[in-house]
DNA sequence: CTGAAAGCGCTAACAC
DNA sequence: GTGTTAGCGCTTTCAG
């Protein structure tokens, strides 16, 4: 077992042409061989443990059986049961998943798309939405098929699997209000994400859909994270005192406001209480046990595989833009306002 | 900008030949070239919003530019931090990395592995061991350089990247006699995984240093879960009720050792004092914080890519074996033996 | 049903 | 310095 073996060797070993032995290992066009032909490649390839050159494939046949996915941050628990379903789908499909991370940056993500496009992968899953006009550009002109998952995008049209951000703070701002709070603040996500603002917009309302007052009790965090969520909270608190009860963006951004609330002597959720969004990994084992709303990520990240496939016409299926419905998982971060 | 521009339309556009144009664009070659040309052909290129087809050259150069790396679970929180932290190496040096996910399913993890090599992947980062000799075999022979990392092989001699699991668990039996407990448990990972046999090792080791008797005090888990945990933690209790203190394979087994002996109506730490392993994010803020190993899982990831890197021949460096050291951190999971 | 020939896009000897 | 030629390994016409 010294060299790896290619198609001319399989051939030689089986005393046909190169082309032949092509034929009668793509079972697509197997039919078209001779039975006793086949066999005798198949057996010679089996021989010399052939493995066919996918780089030399695809140059020829134009398809690397290759996907790209970008993501902004692989250690938000967020985007692991994401990328993990799209992995599973598209593994069954036959291909194989190339991971991008891009730490929220735009300059690493126009890399990292670049790069993907010139491995020629099939088709591209984009969890990231900061694209400059460049690689959004050349993504959208190329001829590589692409789907948004998480984010939507402003100005190209491009299919996306969303979950319905209006519905989950709709669930969060209902809840909070049957629970008797009326001074009921928002930490919102960074507003350059469309899931930043998004949520802020549903937000105000389903605040007035209540006849409450927002004014100023929104803050928005630098990004999805604890210490941006943890200052934007101080910053709420402080402006307003008598808030008692926060919608946080994200799940991180509830863990900031929870220390933030901590930090003033209040506590969770006798002074004020507080709602994630996510639903993430132990948020259900957390202190106190979140209230959050729940997001099927990992049904998100399958649906944009499979919407990917039926772009890219492997698969039957609709390729339109989805939104899916989040659920709230009621815990012990949230209680009765106390008035 | 309708379709991929080719070298050749660059070569055409700048009035060159081909090869020139190739000879051009690498800065490698760029020095043979007359200056004027370059300019020439850089122009071209941009013109024409040139990117070359890594396809092409990598069937004709044999290099790629491609590592794989491949985890059992993405969704357990000790590989993102491994990814992560081989991408941002890796992509630093031009590399672009397959992320493949194989469900703790040997099977799969043969597949994945099999079109990992089919690409021709020019390195690979294997976070598994649970090789049939087949894969491991092809692998080992291929020409395809490997790491492996958190895993050792017994059968391979292959470089890893190891945690010191011997020391981290000394840390937390250390940690546990001081408090005063004798009446310690191990409840530990899985036996096909040398982490799982690993620490459990070392658990007899370092009791009996301490001169204590293990007895049948150690129960193995299915697999690296909670609900397994749950399980072996519930079956420990009942054999040996006057257990006082628990130390767990990983992290996920410790919260499940929390919900089994919740369940008994004991409390931790009043009554049982409880150890994790990886300090996984978030172990901080869970109820109650845990008392658990850190293992720098990120620098893990980050020396897997230095060490296939220099294994590649792109930098210098070690390309040994080696054992990265862990510490405790101390929480709330653990507490004074009460006599 | 099988062989011959061409070519995907690129790079690397080898000329000149 | 630059052009010529060949070929990486595969698939796909086109003949026969």
């Amino acid at each position: 077992m010294s060299q790896r073996s290619s198609l001319a060797d399989v051939a030689r070993e089986a005393g046909v042409h190169p082309s032949t032995a092509s034929r009668a290992l793509n079972p697509q066009t197997r039919s078209v061989v001779g039975a006793l032909t086949v066999e005798k490649v198949l057996a010679a390839a089996e021989r010399l443990d052939y493995r066919p050159n996918t780089l030399a494939r695809g140059l020829r046949t134009d398809k690397t059986f290759t996907i790209g996915m970008v993501v902004p941050d692989l250690e938000n628990p967020l985007f692991p049961p994401l990328v993990s379903g799209a992995e599973r789908v598209l593994g069954e499909a036959g291909y194989s998943l190339l991971v991008g991370n891009t730490d929220n940056s735009a300059r690493r993500a126009e890399n990292i798309v670049g790069a993907l496009i010139d491995q020629r992968v099939d088709g591209l899953i984009l969890a990231i939405a900061e694209l400059s006009g460049h690689v959004s550009g050349s993504t959208f002109s190329s001829a590589t098929k692409t789907v948004l998952v998480n984010r939507r995008s402003a100005d190209v049209d491009i299919p996306a699997i969303l979950g319905d951000d209006d519905l989950g703070i709709g669930l969060a701002v209902d809840h909070l209000v049957e629970l008797g709070h009326v001074a009921i603040g928002h930490v919102a996500g960074p507003s350059q994400l469309s899931t930043g603002v998004g949520r802020a917009q549903a937000f105000r309302k389903h605040m007035a859909g209540h006849g409450l007052l927002v004014d100023g009790r929104v803050r928005v965090s630098d990004w999805f994270g604890i210490e941006p969520g943890r200052v934007a909270t101080e910053a709420l608190l402080e402006a307003y005192p008598d808030t008692t009860a926060i919608v946080a963006g994200n799940d991180l951004i509830a863990l900031g406001a929870i220390e933030a609330v901590r930090a003033t002597g209040r506590e969770i959720p006798a002074d004020v209480s507080i709602t994630g969004y996510n639903d993430m990994p132990f948020a259900d084992r957390l202190q106190p046990p979140l209230t959050t709303v729940r997001v099927p990520y990992r049904r998100m990240g399958e649906l944009a595989a499979e919407t990917l496939l039926s772009l890219m016409g492997d698969q039957e299926g609709n390729v339109a833009t989805m939104t899916l419905s989040p659920t709230l998982s009621v815990r012990s971060s949230t209680g009765p306002a106390t008035p």
